[in-house]
DNA sequence: ACATGGGGTTGATCTGCGTCAATGCGGAAA
DNA sequence: TTTCCGCATTGACGCAGATCAACCCCATGT
C-alpha cells in the first residue's frame, strides 16, 4: 500500500554485527563503483573517510519510491544496483519523467535547495542505494578539502547534464532526441563495464516519451524506423545498437 | 527610453579611489542585492568574510560575452546589474538559449564540473558582475560552515530550476510555456523590488523562442493572442501583465 | 495449458506549430 | 528630418508528431 522501508541489513541484524568482515561492510573503499561514484578522484585515505559516513544501505523494490516530492531532505543516495527514474506529478495527473539513474550516480541533490525533495525517485527494478546523510557529508567535506571540491564537481555535473537535456528538448526533433537518448544510455552502460551495443531498457515507451517530450506511439514508431534502417535492433525492451555512427550522424546534421 | 543603469558610484570615479570609504568598496555587506545573492542567510560577520574574496568587478557591454563555452573556469560571477543569457552554439550554427539571468543571480556553476565553461554568458544589456574566484570561495566555505552550506543550496537551486525548465519543455504547449515564462520573469522582478506587472524584456522574440523551444513567430503570435484576450499588454519589448490569474489558469489545467 | 492484462506496434486522421513570405515599426545614425 | 536595419507582426500553407483506435505480443498467475 505505502512504500514501507525494507529493514536495513546492516543495523537490523544484531547477529552479524560482531563479524564485521571488511568486504561485507558497506564501504566505498571496496566498492566496485568507486570510480564512478562520489569517491572518484579521491585518494585511498580520503575514500576511507567516506566509509565513515556511508554506513547504511536501503533496498527499494521495483515500483516503490526512494523518496517523494515534498519529503523532508536528509540524505543523498548513491545507487549501488538497480535503476531509477526521477519524476514529478503534474497538475493534470500525468507524471513527467525528469531523468533516469543508474549505479554509481547520486540522487537527491535537488533536495538541498529547500530541505525538501523536489521530485520522486522511483525504482524501475529492485534496487539498492547507499544512504549518505547530508549533514555528515558536509561535515566530512569540511574536513577533507578534496572531498568538498569533488562534491562541487558532482553537483556541477548534474547542472551540465540538465542543460544538455534542455538543449535536447529545446532544439531537437523526435528522431534526434531518441538517437541522443540511446547514445547517452549506451555510453553510461559502457562506463559501468556493460556492453555499449546491447542492453535492456528498464523503462517503458511511455516513460521514455515523457522524458523526451514525445508520446509513446512516436517513440515506438521511431524505434521501428531505426530498426528498418538497420541502425538498431529492437525486441521489446532489448536494444542492440548496430550502427553507432548512423545514430551519431542524426545528431550532427542540425535540422 | 531604455533602462539605463544608474552610473556606478564606486568604480567609475577614479578621483575617489584613494579615499576607500568602506561603503564605496565592492563589498557584499553593503550590497543591496545581499538578500538575493550569495550572502543570503549569512550573519553580518560571515558576510564580511565574503567581502574578502569578492574583490573585483567586471563590466560587460551589451552583446559581449562574460565567458564562452570552453573557456577555462576560474570564477563564478554574481550579477550586480544588467541582464544575461546563457547560450550554446549548436552543430548547425544556431544558438540555443539555456537561461536568462538577472541581478543577484550566480553564473558559471556549470564550469566547476570539468574546469571549463559549458556555455556562453552573453550580456543582453550593459552589465556589471562581481567576480568570485572559485578557489577562494572554496577556501572560504572551508572556513565558514554556513557559507559552505549556503553555497550547496545555491547549486541545488540551480538544479531545481533546470528541472523546472525540463518539465516546461517536456510537457507544456506553446501558450503554457509562454505563460510560465512571463510569470517566472514577473516573480523574479518582484523579488528584486521591481513591478510584478510591468517590465521590459531584454531579449528578442527569437531568444525567448530558443529558450522555450518555439519559433519567434509563434512567440509573437501568442503574445498577440494573450493581448487580444486581455491577459497582457504588449508593446514591443514592454510587457504589462493585466491578469496574473488568467496566465496562471493556463498552467493549472494540464493539457 | 489457458486466461488475463499491461505494454508495444501500427494505421488513419487531425492539428499545433513550423516554414515561408510580405509588411510594419521604431530606434540609431547621418 | 530622413534613411536604414534589425526586430516584430501577420497571413497562408505544410508537416511532424499528437490523437484515436485496433490489434498483437508476452509475461504472469491459476
Amino acid at each position: 500500500m505505502h512504500d514501507s522501508q525494507p529493514p536495513d541489513l546492516m543495523t537490523a541484524q544484531p547477529a552479524l554485527k560482531a563479524i564485521d568482515i571488511p568486504q561485507l561492510k558497506t564501504v566505498c573503499s571496496s566498492c566496485s563503483l568507486r570510480e564512478l561514484c562520489l569517491p572518484i578522484g579521491l585518494s585511498q585515505s580520503e575514500i576511507e573517510q567516506l566509509d565513515q559516513l556511508v554506513y547504511t544501505r536501503r533496498r527499494i523494490k521495483r515500483g516503490e519510491n526512494l523518496y517523494r516530492a515534498g519529503d523532508e531532505f536528509a540524505s543523498l543516495y548513491a545507487i549501488r544496483s538497480g535503476f531509477f527514474k526521477s519524476n514529478v506529478l503534474l497538475a493534470d495527473g500525468r507524471d513527467q519523467v525528469t531523468g533516469f539513474h543508474m549505479p554509481g550516480e547520486i540522487m537527491g541533490l535537488d533536495g538541498i535547495s529547500i530541505d525538501r525533495h523536489a521530485c520522486n525517485a522511483t525504482a524501475l527494478e529492485d534496487s539498492e542505494v547507499c544512504v549518505i546523510p547530508f549533514a555528515r557529508l558536509e561535515e566530512a567535506s569540511h574536513q577533507v578539502r578534496s572531498l568538498q571540491h569533488h562534491f562541487h564537481k558532482v553537483m556541477s555535473r548534474e547542472i551540465v547534464r540538465d542543460q544538455g537535456v534542455m538543449m535536447l528538448l529545446g532544439s531537437m526533433h523526435a528522431e534526434e532526441r531518441l538517437a541522443a537518448f540511446l547514445l547517452n544510455l549506451s555510453q553510461r552502460f559502457v562506463s559501468r563495464g556493460y556492453s555499449p551495443a546491447e542492453f535492456h531498457l528498464r523503462m517503458t515507451r511511455e516513460e521514455i516519451g515523457s522524458f523526451l517530450g514525445l508520446k509513446l506511439e512516436t517513440v515506438s514508431r521511431i524505434f521501428s524506423k531505426f530498426q528498418h534502417e538497420g541502425l538498431i535492433g529492437v525486441q521489446q525492451k532489448h536494444i542492440r545498437i548496430r550502427r553507432v555512427d548512423g545514430l551519431r550522424a542524426l545528431l550532427d546534421r542540425g535540422d
